[in-house]
RNA sequence: GGGCGUGUAGCUCAGUUGGUUAGAGCGCAUCCCUGAUAAGGAUGAGGUCCGAGGUUCAAAUCCUCGCACGCCCA
């Protein structure tokens, strides 16, 4: 006996049930176990920072990454899922400060810097405990209790060893940057931050002359017009930059004569504004204006270097750099009559570094003159254009870093003398007047824009500043991290080219550290002497340094409070108390950087440092088995995040060919052998095997002198092929809320997953998101799509399983006791064991067909499942479901309905029934891991007990048995079932109800492929439309018309620009007559435009159109037409069985038991209807399990009122013992 | 300003290397079936496939240019 199963399933609570069970019996821990020794399935958990509630879109994320997993562990592999949580950075202490009621680092260092990262690191766990219940609520099977932790000692070890490395290789340098700075308070401000500060103010506009120089130097009559809204920055000029492919003209002010040069197409603009005339003198392209010397306004810089010279870099490298400068970056390869330009500008070996005219293809003609001050310290393009004017001189030659302005945002003694120590924006106007004194200034005026202010302090402005920063030099590694990325398989695929790709194409040097307090620390120390560096990997290597100092200050703080984790003193500011010797200067201190370093940068190294590699004992082996991860999952907005961040430091540490000279990997690494697929029948699935490459293992740098580079260096080729570290990325799409905005607590736009989970369990969550939409489209939050995902599918495989249940039960179908001994998984297989077990051959057509079906779906599935395509796979399995219920369980009722328990069809019935389920059952399980273990507990452990594996998630993926499918039955079944629902449609339009039978139906076949299965299936089809007989008339000209048109596809390659033509001839002709012709000869000609055009079976298409008149209804198949004449007898037939329906209705509503039986009383007064008991007793008999029927009440019985055929009678019934 | 993506029924979304009747679910309307039953099923109404050009015998699908929205980067 299977257990009984509630009517009403409560899924909720069957969850908690199974997820119980899941704990209590360690079943995610035994489906390892299984799995030892087998190969791998990498997966990488992308660490989550629980420092919020987690929200629907942490869902998705998180049911994403059980679904893989689970499934390939069910397909053979051994899938460790080690959990992670991402604990540093400045969200963590804007949490903090928030509980703190303060802002600025003023105030964090005024409080304590101690104090406030002790806090930061309680705050990290302020949500762990949701997002721990969170995920075992939804089902994702994860080691949690062995989660890596990216503030842990060992992991910024494993940090630091990979900085080190970097270091040591020259990849690690210091630099500037230029960031939005909070003068005032002495701080940068994220992105994210500049962005809420934004306000529309009105700032000075100022047009300045910067007077041209020949090539002597000598001042000429002509002047650039430059626009500036930041006079402050005009002391600080050091280029002005031109559009390259814009026209410019030289003009002369009709009044004052004086010369200018603008863009052309600002003239008019420029004539408005200063209310004067030009005249036209000549036009020029920007290229031509690219070298031209200029005096600037201010001579802060220009008085002692405005003559200074450097030489452009003149190796191949340096030239090559400079011609793709010209040609491709800045588009001249477009351009007609570039040649001259690009030859001259070659053609020059040296130049001034500074004061000319330089191009930008950022300039535009949107507001000002169009040509652009450039003042590197104070504007991020601004800089960029320095950066690359650098690089073309030999290094160190070209132009520096100019800014005279100190961090408190006040001009140095560098700046103009009025200047000296004052806000820069208040020197604005100073400035001005300076040049309206000095005859440069050309025009001024107020101008309204959007400036950002600081967000904390709203009446400060922000200044764009240049902060020493380190790099990492990622943009020399950009061919290898192209290659990396090629080789990664991105779902969706326009990630590898797109929005990731071209973000690499673009790459910029990985700017890493940070001016903060909770991070993992730059284990950089400094020589306090000679300025000379060395990184540190790891906290024994430090301590180990000569005249180590300052341990103390965390051995007392431990003291002080033992309860502190020991983590922490690899953290600030304890780290920043350890000093040591200096190996650079006698006597000297070696001494930390203050920075801490990008987040990103931790949550990147994941795929090692999870294991503490290379220090942690073991790690070395742990990595090399789960590197490069096989798959992983987060959503969009991580694409410069985790993804860019784990693809860069893999490709810099492990690349194929390091930077210093490591020579390719072992190429035959492609031609593994040994790549054993564990069950597999579909060969295009294979996942590479980590192991067949045997790559070499990156040396440990332990041990490693750290002041002998050139040894250092040779220990780090290592080499992995690629892809790394990752090969499969499912990138999600982002989830809005209920509303379509952006999820949001404060609006209130979603549910909390908890109340789903409550409300409709996860299972209903997880299938809504894997069934509803490819995982990559961004997806509308709805709690109504959930809810309806529950009917749509969990409750329909519920129903045909309590149905199977009901039915089992009653005719004691019992596997267990039929199969002795183990059957581990119930595979096919070992039913064939069971005495009443029939081979599938052997069984009638229906049960062949949904065997089909079945063995079919495995295969699909697990096709699409192996391509990530989980939207397909449940697409396949949805329709299964429905054709088993709607379908095999309908066609079928009759077969478990019939009283002989021991009869051999009844049972193929409950086999294949039971197959079915059981395959399905482990098809859903990694989707439905709930749901599909409470089947399984019921179909397999309630039969088997201990001679079958105790979950689902044990079992093996199914494996299709082709043999079995019958492609021909599958697709005849498809007409079939079109035929009923047209005959239903057909019934629809006439009114005639289903009970009521009917004489004949009459389908017209467009293709006659099928026709003499379907004739066979007459008494199928009947039964199906409740008629007395089927017939498929060859000549149905009487009903229908044929519309033959040409098969496009098959035609149009073939007659091309003819097929409009075609299609009218075969318009035209008599469409019964064609087909005739057809049949008969297997071709037929047609002629059209002078040309004869042979045309067989294949090359046309037949539409069947019913004619006006007859209860008829179209599909693509076939037309079916239904005879709607009733004789006496037939309304008879009818009225028997509403009568059936009557009776069963009231025994439901008795609660009779299935198998109770009945005596019937009929009171009604109608001719018709006694006459139709009468005939159909027999028939009323036998439905309803009655003993006997009278035409009248029955003793001691409550009646019921009935209706039938507009008359009104009364029905008695009552239970009578088995006699 | 640049990149990427999206735009199909009232709503949420599919639409398979271009093939002539563009689909599903929900909602709505009408109805059917009923010992799987607080389920199930059918039918119908509802579409300028964002717009404009182009390529092609043929475009929701390919190309170009716009528009709107979203994300990322400036």
């Amino acid at each position: 006996m299977f257990d009984p199963v509630e009517g009403n399933v409560n899924f909720p609570e069957l969850e908690g049930r199974i997820g119980r069970f899941w704990r209590e019996r360690g079943i995610y821990e035994k489906s390892l176990e299984r799995r030892e020794g087998a190969p791998s399935f990498v997966f990488y958990e992308g660490p989550p920072t629980a420092n919020g509630m987690p929200h629907p879109g942490h869902c998705l994320t998180r049911a994403i990454k059980d679904l893989f997993p689970r499934y390939r562990t069910m397909r053979g592999y051994r899938c460790e899922r080690k959990a992670g949580w991402d604990t540093h950075g400045l969200p963590v202490e804007v949490e903090v400060c928030k509980e703190l009621g303060i802002h600025s680092k003023e105030e964090i260092e005024n409080y304590g810097i101690e104090r406030f990262i002790i806090k930061c690191q309680q705050s990290v766990w302020r949500y762990m405990k949701e997002w721990e219940r969170l995920t075992e609520r939804l089902g994702f099977w994860i080691h949690l209790d062995e989660a890596y932790v990216t503030y842990h000692q060992s992991y910024v070890e494993s940090v630091w060893w990979a900085l080190k490395n970097f270091f040591d290789r020259g990849l690690l340098y210091r630099g500037h940057k230029i960031v939005w700075w909070w003068a005032q308070g002495g701080t940068a401000l994220s992105a994210g931050e500049v962005g809420q500060g934004y306000r529309e103010v009105a700032d000075p506009s100022v047009y300045v002359r910067f007077p041209l120089l020949d090539d002597d130097g000598k001042e000429t009559d002509t002047s650039l017009l430059v626009w500036t809204t930041t006079p402050w920055t005009l002391p600080s000029n050091q280029f002005v930059a031109v559009n390259p492919t814009l026209d410019y003209a030289y003009v002369r002010d009709k009044d004052s004569g004086e010369k200018l040069v603008i863009a052309w197409k600002l003239q008019e603009t420029i004539e408005k504004k200063k209310k004067c005339k030009f005249d036209f003198i000549k036009s020029v392209k920007g290229r031509d204006l690219f070298g031209k010397r200029y005096r600037p306004p201010f001579d802060c810089y220009y008085r002692e270097s405005g003559d200074k010279r450097a030489t452009f870099r003149t190796d191949r490298q340096g030239k090559a750099t400079r011609e793709q400068y010209y040609w491709n970056d800045l588009r001249l390869n477009n351009q007609d009559g570039a040649q001259a330009t690009v030859d001259s500008l070659m053609a020059k070996d040296e130049d001034v570094v500074a004061w000319r005219v330089v191009p930008a293809g950022f300039v535009t003609l949107d507001s000002g003159t169009g040509i652009v001050h450039q003042a590197p310290a104070f504007g991020e393009v601004d800089f960029d254009v320095l950066l690359r004017q650098q690089s073309l001189f030999e290094k160190g030659e070209g132009p520096e870093l100019l800014c005279p302005v100190a961090p408190n945002g006040n001009f140095t003694e560098k700046g103009p003398e009025y200047c000296h120590d004052r806000w820069v924006l208040d020197c604005n106007k100073d400035l001005s007047r300076d040049m309206k004194a000095r005859g440069l200034l050309f025009h001024q005026e107020q101008y309204l824009h959007e400036y950002p202010f600081c967000w904390r302090a709203e009446e400060d402005p922000l200044i764009q500043y240049p902060r020493e920063s380190w790099f990492i030099r990622t943009k020399q590694f950009k061919d290898q991290m192209l290659e990396n990325n090629a080789k990664i398989n991105w779902l969706p695929e326009h990630i590898k080219d797109g929005r990731f790709g071209n973000f690499l194409e673009s790459n910029v040097d990985w700017s890493l550290s940070r001016e903060r307090y909770w991070g993992t620390p730059l284990p950089i120390w400094v020589c306090q002497e000679t300025g000379q560096m060395e990184a540190i990997g790891k906290y024994d290597e430090l301590l180990a340094k000569p005249g180590i100092e300052g341990t103390e200050v965390w051995e007392q703080a431990k003291a002080k409070r033992p309860e502190l984790p020991e983590d922490l003193k690899v953290h600030k500011p304890y780290i920043d108390a350890v000093t040591y010797d200096s190996p650079f200067a006698e006597g000297a201190r070696m001494r930390r950087v203050t920075e801490v370093i990008d987040c990103w940068f931790d949550s990147g190294a994941m795929p090692f440092a999870q294991w503490g590699y290379p220090h942690v004992p073991g790690s070395q082996q742990r990595f090399e088995s789960q590197f490069p991860a096989d798959f992983i999952s987060e959503a969009l907005d991580q694409t410069r995040g985790w993804f860019y961040g784990q693809l860069a430091i893999s490709t810099l540490l492990f690349g194929e060919e390091t930077a210093l000279g490591g020579s390719r990997g072992s190429g035959e690494g492609d031609a593994a052998t040994d790549d054993v697929e564990p069950q597999i029948p579909n060969p295009k699935s294979q996942i590479p095997n980590p192991k067949a490459t045997v790559p070499q293992p990156p040396a440990s740098a332990e041990g490693c002198s750290s002041h002998n580079l050139k040894s250092e260096i040779c220990n780090l080729k290592s080499e992995f092929p690629f892809p790394h570290p990752f090969r499969n990325c499912i990138v999600l799409g982002l989830m809005l809320g209920e509303d379509g905005q952006k999820m949001s607590k404060s609006k209130r736009n979603y549910l909390a997953p908890d109340e789903i989970f409550d409300r409709y369990g996860a299972d209903a969550l997880r299938w809504y998101f894997f069934a509803n939409q490819p995982p990559w489209t961004s997806v509308r939050y709805s709690e109504q799509a959930i809810k309806e995902s529950i009917p749509e599918f969990l409750l329909r495989l519920w129903n045909c399983y309590s149905f199977f249940v009901i039915y089992a039960n009653i005719d004691g179908f019992d596997p267990g006791a039929e199969i002795a001994g183990e059957v581990e998984q119930l595979n096919a297989g070992d039913f064939a064991a069971a005495k009443t077990y029939r081979a599938v051959a052997e069984r009638r057509e229906l049960d062949r067909w949904i065997i089909g079906e079945l063995h079919q779906t495995t295969a699909t599935v697990t096709e699409r499942m192996d391509a990530y395509d989980n939207f397909g796979a449940c697409g396949q399995i949805i329709e299964f479901v429905d054709a088993l219920s709607n379908w095999y369980l309908r066609r079928s009722r009759d077969r478990y309905w019939s009283s002989d328990k021991q009869d051999p069809d009844k049972l193929d019935a409950y086999w294949t029934l039971y197959e079915c389920l059981v395959t399905t059952t482990k098809l859903i399980a990694p989707f439905v891991p709930h749901v599909a273990d409470a089947l399984w507990q019921n179909l397999a452990v309630t039969p088997f007990g201990e001679r079958t594996l105790e979950s689902v998630h044990l079992c093996d993926y199914p494996t299709a048995d082709t043999s079995l499918i019958d492609r021909e039955l599958s697709e005849q079944s498809v007409v079939v079932r079109e035929i009923a629902s047209l005959g239903r449609a057909a019934r629809m339009g006439a009114g005639l109800k289903v009970r009521q039978p009917l004489a004949k139906v009459l389908v017209v076949l467009a293709d006659a492929a099928h026709q003499a299965w379907l004739e066979s299936h007459a008494p199928l089809i009947a039964e199906e439309l409740n008629v007395k007989s089927v017939e498929f008339p060859q000549q149905a000209d009487q009903y229908i018309t044929y519309q033959v048109q040409p098969n496009f596809k098959r035609l149009g390659p073939r007659v091309g620009k003819l097929i409009p033509a075609v299609k009218k001839a075969l318009a035209e002709v008599d469409g019964g007559e064609l087909l005739a012709q057809l049949k008969a000869d297997g071709k037929v000609s047609i002629t059209v435009e002078g040309e004869t055009i042979e045309l067989d079976n294949e090359d046309i298409q037949v539409r069947l159109q019913a004619k006006a008149g007859w209860a008829a209804s179209q599909g693509s198949h076939c037309v079916v037409v239904l005879a709607t004449e009733l004789t006496e007898e037939l309304i008879q037939e009818g009225i028997a069985r509403d009568l059936v329906r009557i009776i069963q209705d009231r025994r439901k509503e008795m609660n009779c038991d299935f198998t109770d039986h009945i005596a019937i009383g009929i009171d009604i007064d109608s001719k018709s209807i006694g006459a139709a008991i009468a005939n159909h007793e027999q028939y009323i008999k036998a439905e309803t399990l009655a003993e006997r029927i009278v035409q009248g009440p029955l003793d001691d019985v409550v009646s019921a009122e009935f209706k039938l055929s507009d008359e009104v009678g009364n029905l008695y019934v009552k239970v009578v013992l088995d006699e």
